[in-house]
RNA sequence: GCGGGCGUGGCGGAAUUGGCAGACGCGCCAGACUUAGGAUCUGGUGUUUUCCACGUGCAGGUUCAAGUCCUGUCGCCCGCACCA
């Protein structure tokens, strides 16, 4: 039966919306299911077919629960904040928010024109001052308990951007917006301390359902490691040098010091040291290196020596040269290190370079050749020496340092504070001000949202500062506290603002007196399922688990974590292989591919290309192969007479309902797909099929191309759509045939069939297989036999 | 270097977790219908000369039986990367 499908999808799109039939009702008996994929950004290019791919997971598993009679939460909004939209309002003279409600729109077609079963009636964008206000509501809350705070640091800068990253978008020393190289630049900026719940980020991945490679992720973001301060005196100079390091029972195999180039020691040192003119072009040369440079350039350690300090070894009183080193980072641990280099391949490279001495303190490698960083008996290691287990030497070492002060145990994490800041327009204003007599001042609660001025001009300053700090009328201010006049902080929040909570107003979009209400944050939270990129598993969801468990120390929220489950969709390569991009030309425009084959054949190809989880390049001519499916779906209208059942498919369909229900949760949608393929080609073998049986496959096809679901359900004359249908049960006692082929080796290898009765004893299987091998094992010594009931029969023989 | 993953026909990919490798789809071949076919339908399609034999990156091993488990090895992809 030829159809229109444009025509005929559209028809069910505005049906579903005029019957309101995708909203989630807030007072429900039903059971809950809140199924979350990331929001977009609204871009001016459109939605990408990866977008699609994004959703359609979540989107069949939605579908299918809320015909399993689940109150399900499926919403979707839009991440509108950023620089994109804010350097092309930039180029085309217009205004980000003019653009921002284009794109919207734009996106909101697309997605509609895919079918897909959002809750619109809860969109969000968090450009919405009615959205931005709580995002300023968090912060100010933040700040308030010491959360939020400002510090001189050396920042990742992007000169191209004019704005500062965080460690997070700037990896690999290439901004994440342009890929210019980042510098380095020390500046006064907003940091949110996210280390403070850097244990309870880890500990939480305990409690919840992610992809392994995602909590791994996540855990080596963190980066979380143990061991030891310990504080050398330094000779020459009214100093202590601070170290940390995870092997401190190697203490006495150290043979030098490094300290990074930027520690501040140098510069309280600088009369004591003879040679600090030196020092101080190394550090010069070494600030000119990008981060990459000094990353990728890894292999060839430089470094000077400092003359006339040194350290002093806390344990032997030995005296130690200290180096300034680019190989010791300010931004981790203390930003200076203790050199074991008989037992670290950097150290040991080092020395080589230096012709420093390297002194064994664990057994089992040759020293003389590499560093050894396996584990051994310790020497030279005075109350160390005899111990074996790693374990028990640091453990050793730690009290030791303990109980002489020159020491203790210490923790350090991978993960810094986030800077929190753009100096840009098109972002949440930071709601602080600035008061000479009062300080830092939150602007009162009730002032919120501190909206950000409508204006022409909003291009960024050259020295790195914020556009805002051009408008008088937004800067100046009175003071909250005593009146006086004050300046307002003129930063902006970074894009990763928005998304840190947004989750949480889809439970309550238009709440004006909280960011949700409690009652309905406890029936809806938490996040059931969560499905997104890889790409923003130690970003976005860091961040987000980060506020969401301040929220919950808070009292705003309920539940420890946001999301309950978390899994990931693999990429759509081009047609060639390579990762879709403008420049490769080898873009799939996703509503190209509506037009030509409709929305249905669109979201069908994409679950049916591979594993829902790894990568799949498109190909133009797979996707005919869903196209004739449902074409073929569609001719059944024709074929489908009477109720009841067709002798033929009973066992076979409830084959089907069983595969595809438990495929669904597995989100083994291609394999899902392939089966019911298998069933309406075995439907046209058997030749006949009932409306009952059809009425079956449309309910179990529906969450994948709902539209032609649709339209078949209401040509069987069905009442009420097949979104909102029953989905079927199947009988597992009727799954299986009450025959059974099963195959028979001899030794191992396949030499026949035979039909047994469902379960058959061994003895009778095998008795029966021997019939069928009577003449391949004549005149042979039969040594074994096996039966797998149902599956194989194995008889061993020996000539 | 560290962490995670992968390697199966011409192609995308299946395989109930140790039990008939190649489901399903594409492509290709042959045929039917047709004025026509980049439409539809039917049959075929791992390699090899039908039988035999050989086949899941490569080399071994365990087992009645290995894509699946073990050892070694090669190649590819992703994430982090001088983290002390």
């Amino acid at each position: 039966m030829k159809y229109d499908f444009l025509a005929v999808e559209k028809k069910w799109q505005d049906k579903w919306e005029a019957e309101h039939v995708f909203e989630a009702q807030d007072n429900s008996d039903k059971p809950k299911f809140f199924g979350l994929v990331e929001f977009p950004y609204p871009s001016g290019a459109g939605m990408h077919v990866g977008h699609i791919k994004a959703y359609s997971g979540l989107e069949v598993v939605s579908r299918k629960r809320r015909m399993q009679g689940y109150n399900v939460l499926f919403p979707i909004g839009f991440d509108a904040f950023g620089l994109p939209t804010e350097n092309s309002a930039i180029k085309f003279n217009t205004h980000p928010r003019i653009l921002t409600d284009a794109n919207i729109e734009k996106f909101t077609n697309q997605l509609k024109r895919v079918g897909f079963s959002f809750d619109w009636t809860r969109t969000i964008d968090t450009t919405d001052e009615k959205y931005y206000r709580w995002t300023q509501h968090i912060f100010l809350e933040l700040f308030k308990n010491g959360l939020a705070y400002r510090d001189t640091a050396l920042v990742n800068y992007c000169p191209h951007c004019k704005v500062v990253l965080s460690n997070e978008d700037s990896q690999g020393g290439k901004c994440d917006i342009c890929h210019s190289d980042i510098v380095q630049k020390s500046k006064d900026v907003w940091y949110l301390r996210i280390t403070k719940y850097a244990d309870k980020l880890l500990e939480g991945l305990e409690n919840v359902d992610y992809l392994p490679q995602v909590k791994q992720q996540q855990v080596n973001w963190i980066g979380k490691s143990t061991g030891a301060f310990v504080n050398f005196k330094v000779k020459g100079a009214d100093e202590t040098l601070r170290i940390y390091t995870t092997r401190p029972d190697t203490l006495f195999g150290v043979t030098f010091m490094v300290i990074a180039p930027e520690h501040p020691m140098l510069a309280r040192c600088a009369d004591k040291i003879t040679n600090y003119a030196e020092l101080e072009a190394y550090r010069e040369e070494c600030a000119k290196k990008t981060e990459f440079q000094r990353t990728q350039l890894n292999k060839d350690k430089t470094g000077v020596k400092i003359e006339g300090i040194c350290g002093i070894n806390p344990l032997n009183g030995k005296e130690i040269p200290i180096y300034v080193a680019d190989y010791v980072m300010m931004g981790y641990g203390t930003g200076a290190i203790m050199a074991v280099p008989a037992h670290d391949e950097r150290d040991y490279e080092f020395a080589n370079k230096f012709g420093i001495d390297i002194i064994e303190v664990i057994k089992g490698g040759d020293i003389a050749k590499e560093a050894y960083t396996g584990d051994g008996e310790m020497v030279n290691s005075e109350f160390l020496n005899g111990f074996t287990n790693k374990k028990d030497s640091i453990k050793r070492m730690i009290e030791y340092l303990e109980e002489k002060g020159i020491g203790e145990e210490g923790v350090q994490y991978k993960m810094k504070d986030w800077a929190f800041n753009r100096q840009r327009y098109w972002g949440e204003p930071i709601p602080i001000v600035h008061c000479q007599h009062c300080g830092m001042v939150p602007v009162p609660e009730e002032e919120l949202p501190l909206r950000l001025p409508d204006v022409k001009n909003f291009e960024p300053g050259e020295g790195g500062e914020s556009p805002l700090a051009k408008i008088p009328e937004f800067v100046n201010c009175k003071c909250p506290v005593c009146g006086k006049d004050a300046k307002r902080e003129t930063d902006t929040m970074p894009q990763w603002a928005g998304s840190s909570w947004y989750f949480l107003r889809y439970i309550d979009p238009n709440n004006d007196k909280c960011l949700a209400d409690p009652e309905k944050l406890k029936y809806w939270m938490p996040v059931d399922w969560y499905n997104g990129g890889m790409e923003h598993v130690t970003r976005h969801m860091i961040y987000s688990r980060f506020w969401h468990k301040f929220l919950y120390d808070m009292g705003e929220v309920n539940t420890e974590e946001p999301y309950a489950k978390r899994t990931a969709q693999g990429l759509i390569l081009g047609p060639d292989g390579e990762k879709m991009s403008k420049s490769r030309g080898n873009v799939i425009d996703p509503n190209e591919v509506v037009d030509q084959y409709g929305a249905d054949v669109l979201r069908t190809y994409i679950l049916f290309m591979g594993d829902y989880g790894a990568a799949a390049p498109w190909s133009e001519s797979s996707i005919k192969g869903c196209k004739r499916f449902l074409d073929r779906v569609m001719d059944l209208v024709d074929i489908a007479k009477g109720n009841g059942v067709t002798e033929a498919l009973v066992t076979k369909t409830h084959k089907l309902v069983k595969k595809v229900t438990l495929d669904i949760d597995d989100m083994k949608f291609n394999t899902a797909i392939a089966s019911m393929m298998a069933y309406i080609n075995d439907v046209y073998e058997v030749g006949s099929i009932t409306k009952d049986e059809l009425g079956i496959l449309v309910r179990i096809l529906c969450p994948f191309a709902p539209h032609i679901c649709e339209e078949i359900w209401s040509l069987l004359g069905n009442n009420g759509l097949c979104s909102t249908a029953e989905w079927p049960e199947y009988d597992e006692a009727k799954t299986v045939d009450n025959t059974v082929e099963v195959a028979v080796q001899i030794n191992g290898k396949v030499r026949g069939r035979v039909m047994l009765p469902l379960n058959c004893p061994k003895d009778e299987a095998i008795a029966e297989a021997k019939k069928v091998l009577a003449e391949a094992i004549e005149g042979k010594t039969i040594v074994k036999e096996i039966a797998v009931p149902n599956k194989i029969i194995n008889i061993v023989v020996k000539p």
